[in-house]
DNA sequence: TTGTAGGCGTTATCAC
DNA sequence: GTGATAACGCCTACAA
């Protein structure tokens, strides 16, 4: 007999496996002697519940599913790490899945996780996602799903996301303040909420501090350092030199920096750079990168939270978003603009 | 009715539940007609089996646990990649869980999986796993693990392992050939198959190049980016600069580098560098370090597919060893000596 | 307070 | 070829 049941405590102390059932689950009377000498002899014979027995009779799998575009860059793992967590504290079992930033994949994704009878999804769309036609339907059928981070904002359930349009404001002025007055934002695909808010909060940040913001302050670039390589290239190419570089995420900030560097510009004092996301690179490259903080194992904590409230039930208003406050780390490469004598 | 069975199906075309699950499971006898009839109302009716009563009768929970130091740095979620290409498609699930590189969570992470009554496990071991009497004891009982990467020898289970031995060796040969002479290896804690065998690999091409090997020639610094750095600080404090260091892994390589530049030393001109395991920052960072490059992806299939071979009970050889190759990628920061001219 | 019996959704072993 | 029926390990009315 491989796994111990509760059969076999039944029959090792002649009582009924109802009455071993109950011992465990304290809401039914039972007698304390006897739900402690079960208890005991449980333990003692090495008893553990079945979970796939428990999952069966209660009707849901304990199972939540999390799709995430990658997870070879810090920010999703550490964002996992929360998830986890909270999930595994409350018993359930966390189905880890990458789409690869790739709409077709995360279609699969969701149907395997569907096959895998979920009780709860929780989400952070790839970048190529124009087609969230599955998802919606999931949605329509009342099926708990909560996003983070990458959010479409027309779907109507709750969301946990940073609050972009802040921190993407106060970074921009921080290199106002520093002496850059020809800034440009590289920023990400416009199918995610974050793309537009960072957008918003970089040219807002140029209006109040009068600068001009005009159609090229603005390159749609991508979210990966060949993005930011790529765009970076080409203002150098085209003569287009901007001061300072305001980045939609790291990695574009990264390829800004590899591409400056290769063509022999420094940083900051021809370029300066600023990131968003502060992944591990941040601090590693040369120079360091000024970059925005999100907290990333909070924001796991309030997605798996909010997950969990609306499995339970409770759904608080199926469409509200919570928005978490970061901060800005500064470092060499959006250091003070030194105005050379003239 | 939230989800359909068999049940349903049976109802809907007024056969027994018996013959709607042998329209499944085609190893039983159904007349065509049936089955395909069955199949097809299955289809509309939007029928899928329900996965944990297979579970349940089947008495495998399907479920396959992955412990990994972390999933910070590039290299484990790489690997997790490779893993859940071979599980999933067999339609097994899994629960992946880092132990944060510490002995006492990786121990409660092997009950977790226990208690979710997982098939086998696969295992990167923390490094600081001194006492693996938990992981001994399973592995007594029969249970199907495998280790990868951060493997014990001492343990008689499958491994997947990198040819560390023989990348050390060629890229420490590497440096010699670029023209290094007094070259320092950065070690790994002891307890890990692979800081042995890269010590080793290192030592050895030292001497066939007729280099001296002193006591000094190691120096046991750790696996991260502090280590490196720490490390580095001192051999410049005590004035015992070498003229390169090799590294056990990226992490320990840019930790050097880090404190190279810090003390305003040149790399590779006063001291040269290179690394080991390949992470994605080896391109990115300021020089890009040359590393050794292991086929992480090919590692995670080869690992999953020893553990599904154990569980499937083709046991071939309990002690089999996969040594997997790899490649040296070469760059700035091991550029040939420029000698000085005299 | 405890035991009996039925069911969760499958698969598998019998008969027919 | 098909249909009862008994499992798998657990929970939970209901009866005792």
């Amino acid at each position: 007999m491989r796994h111990i049941t509760i059969k076999d405590i039944a029959k090792a102390l002649n009582v009924s496996i109802s009455t071993v059932s109950r011992a465990f689950n304290d809401k039914y009377d039972i007698r304390k002697e006897t739900r402690d000498l079960i208890i005991e002899t449980a333990e003692r014979m090495g008893y553990k519940p079945n979970p796939i027995a428990q999952k069966l009779i209660s009707r849901r799998s304990y199972n939540i599913g999390v799709i995430v575009p990658e997870f070879i860059n810090s920010f999703f793992p550490q964002v996992i790490m929360g998830i986890q967590k909270v999930l595994i504290e409350q018993k359930y079992q966390v189905l880890i899945m990458s789409s690869n930033e790739n709409s077709e994949t995360e279609k699969e994704n969701l149907i395997t996780m569907e096959n895998n009878m979920v009780d709860g999804i929780i989400i952070s769309l790839s970048c190529e996602t124009k087609n969230i036609d599955y998802l919606k339907q999931m949605i329509d059928a009342g099926f708990p799903i909560v996003m983070f981070n990458r959010v479409n904002e027309d779907l109507p359930i709750p969301k946990v996301v940073f609050s972009d349009y802040k921190w993407s404001f106060f970074a921009t002025e921080h290199l106002i303040e520093n002496g850059y007055r020809n800034i440009i934002h590289f920023s990400g695909p416009k199918n995610l909420s974050f793309t537009i808010n960072r957008a918003k909060g970089f040219a807002d940040a140029l209006r109040k501090h009068h600068l001009p913001v005009s159609g090229s302050s603005i390159i749609e670039s991508g979210l990966f350092v060949d993005d930011g390589y790529r765009c970076m290239q080409k203002l150098i190419d085209t003569g287009h030199l901007p001061d300072a570089v305001f980045a939609v995420n790291d990695p574009t900030a990264i390829g800004a920096i590899k591409a400056l560097k290769k063509n022999g510009l420094r940083i900051p004092h021809d370029v300066a750079v600023a990131g968003f996301s502060e992944s591990s690179l941040a601090e590693l490259i040369d120079p360091a990168l000024t970059s925005v903080m999100q907290p990333t194992f909070e924001m796991g904590i309030k997605t798996a939270q909010l997950l969990l409230q609306q499995i339970k039930g409770n759904e608080p208003g199926r469409n509200e978003t919570i928005v978490l406050n970061g901060k800005l780390n500064i470092r060499e490469s959006s250091a003070r603009k030194v105005i050379p004598a003239v």
